[in-house]
DNA sequence: GTAGGAGTTAAAGTGCACTCGAGGTCAAGC
DNA sequence: GCTTGACCTCGAGTGCACTTTAACTCCTAC
């Protein structure tokens, strides 16, 4: 597979794809006369970063996930931002629900509607 | 409230708060011989900014939302970042699965939760 | 044999969301 | 009246995650 096939398959520019490369989040490829060749398992692997950036993860907290995973030490990590990834989803809940009454309603006094938003928010800061 | 009981009150920075004054998400404080005098209604105004910039609003949509807000034009802005946001969720939801059956998972085998984790990845782009 | 298209590298540029630093102001307390 | 500390503005700097650009190579088709 070349960079332009991986790259329609996972909607990943190919410049992303060699950054992804450079920064150790994937393997590096195989050249054949200097050009990128991929196999399947790279679908896999930019699936796996692209899922956990979607989680929350940096590029590097995802090189530290991928080359310590032979060993046990990505545990930790793991753990760590299991937590913060819960709490992201608790407040994509509460957004959600924030937005689905916003929508919802149809009071003409979006007034009130402000100060009930405003409301449900602040009760996270106190 | 002086700028520094906000910073202190709402656990953002000072400069923050600053920045978000100048890019119009919260209205211009009154000064007092040069200095912003806050109230209570800028605790929730920030405390709105953070939930919508949690959730995955950009800045920019958050000034959009938050200026468009007395008119009616907010509506289809809140819509189309209700589909992003109950996205943003279940990708949350599925990495806190794969987060929770790494963590749980006492096999010794790393290599056969490795292919798990990265099957359940790359169902996603398939 | 040459035009075109896809690939290569290294380095510089971009957009976002702040953060920092310099140089200055203001009120309170000693 | 002077120091201290919190505040002010403005502009530059930062870190992340790419993207763009320039100059080049390689294969295919005409």
């Amino acid at each position: 597979m070349t960079i332009g096939e991986l790259s329609r398959k996972t909607g990943l520019s190919a410049s992303a794809i060699r950054y992804y490369e450079k920064e150790r989040l994937i393997p590096t490829a195989p050249r054949r006369s200097g050009r990128r060749v991929f196999d399947g398992r790279a679908l896999e692997q930019i699936a796996v970063v692209r899922l956990a950036r979607d989680a929350g993860f940096t590029l590097a907290e995802i090189r530290q996930l991928v080359s310590e995973f032979r060993n046990n030490r990505w545990r930790p990590l793991a753990e760590r931002k299991l937590i913060e990834v819960r709490d992201a989803a608790l407040r994509l809940r509460q957004m959600t629900r924030i937005l689905e009454r916003l929508i919802e309603c149809q009071c003409a006094d979006v007034e009130f509607c402000g100060r009930a938003i405003r409301h449900s928010c602040r009760e996270r800061i106190r």
